[in-house]
DNA sequence: CACGTAGTGGCAGTCACTGACACAACGTGT
DNA sequence: ACACGTTGTGTCAGTGACTGCCACTACGTG
């Protein structure tokens, strides 16, 4: 019985992590879901390509985010400057799902399938980010580098974020950026 | 009749090579490397843990190349130098090994499972090289931030060093940590 | 009211991976 | 020479993720 095609998801997205919080990732089966969800495990597997990418469902977000984010940057910003810009662009966003966020870390942190996942699709969005910034005029070697260390600097404030409750996600931004800066210029390599 | 058990586990992951270039990864069940190798397919997971990891066996070594470029230097260097030290120092096994990772590498880039494997495994090293950074006195804020980009620095030397046949390594290293100093001083962001 | 389409159920099957038990090869001590 | 613990292995049964195939049912459109 179709009704819309897309409340069908939504119920397998909600059995899944209300099972998922309640047991762990390993503990439930596919079957588990789809029968709270009111379908067959086949029907799961129509709407997710494996057990995992329930959880990312939210992360499909997060490209739409720094898509949007690279082209609010004006043409002509060098690369290293737009990156900048990006991560701030992107603080917005991410605080404002922060829960997600924290939800999707904490099963990860338990799982290490799940932790491979999401090292792989931040893989993944590194790469994006760079043929984006290629795109936009930068040399490939510059833009792969730049997109690498930007993210990085990125995930490390999120870290912090994470590890320290009650702050807001800019300043942990602006510090990693400026230690950055601080490590890169401050000692200098004799060699 | 275990002869020595270690002579199982190299049939076991030169037949699985074998089989994977030939036919490519998801194309091979582990019964048949098990059978091409002269056991069970029992005792292929006895060896490793899942089909992946037969992959990764090389990949050990690096964890412990590591390590002791690590514990080689003097302590009561700053966390950047060190870094950049201990980066200098894998460049020469890197460069003997390249065999093994240009092998390694062209298998995941055609197998996602493989693929994710191998991001979980460099951030699994990121988070080891922050921990010894720790250990040896840097603030677990700058431990992490160095690891991180000193990895995506040397990182993003070695796919340039790939796309580059008949190159040095070390010449991609020095190239990358001196476009990263260019980038983070030269356009200064005037927020 | 016929008709194409999208979403679903049902089913059989493959394959990665695990637990349990029994057995064979070795090393060691007596 | 013999008992014994250890280690590596074979065998078997089983779970669970995931797929292909076919039939069916709701729905929108003309």
């Amino acid at each position: 019985m179709p009704r819309s095609g897309k409340e069908a998801r939504e119920r397998l997205e909600n059995a899944a992590l209300t099972l998922f919080a309640a047991r762990g990732f390993d503990a439930v089966t596919t079957a588990e879901i789809a029968a709270l969800a009111g379908v067959t495990e086949r029907t799961f597997f129509r709407h997710f390509p494996d057990k995992r990418e329930v959880l990312f469902d939210g992360e499909r977000r997060l490209t739409e985010w720094v898509t949007e984010a690279l082209t609010s940057v004006p043409a002509g910003t060098a690369p290293w400057p737009t990156m900048r810009r990006v991560v701030d662009l992107l603080v917005p966003p991410l605080e404002a799902n922060r829960a997600d966020g924290d939800r999707l870390a904490a099963i990860a942190a338990a799982t290490p399938a799940v932790q491979e996942r999401a090292a792989a699709k931040e893989a993944h969005l590194i790469g994006l980010i760079a043929d984006q910034l290629t795109a936009r005029g930068a040399a490939p070697e510059e833009a792969s580098l730049v997109a690498r260390t930007g993210w990085g600097v990125l995930a490390h404030a999120i870290g912090s974020w994470r590890r320290a409750p009650g702050t807001r996600l800019q300043p942990h931004v602006d510090r990693a950026f400026d230690l950055l800066g601080g490590l890169v210029l401050g000692p200098q390599p004799s060699s």
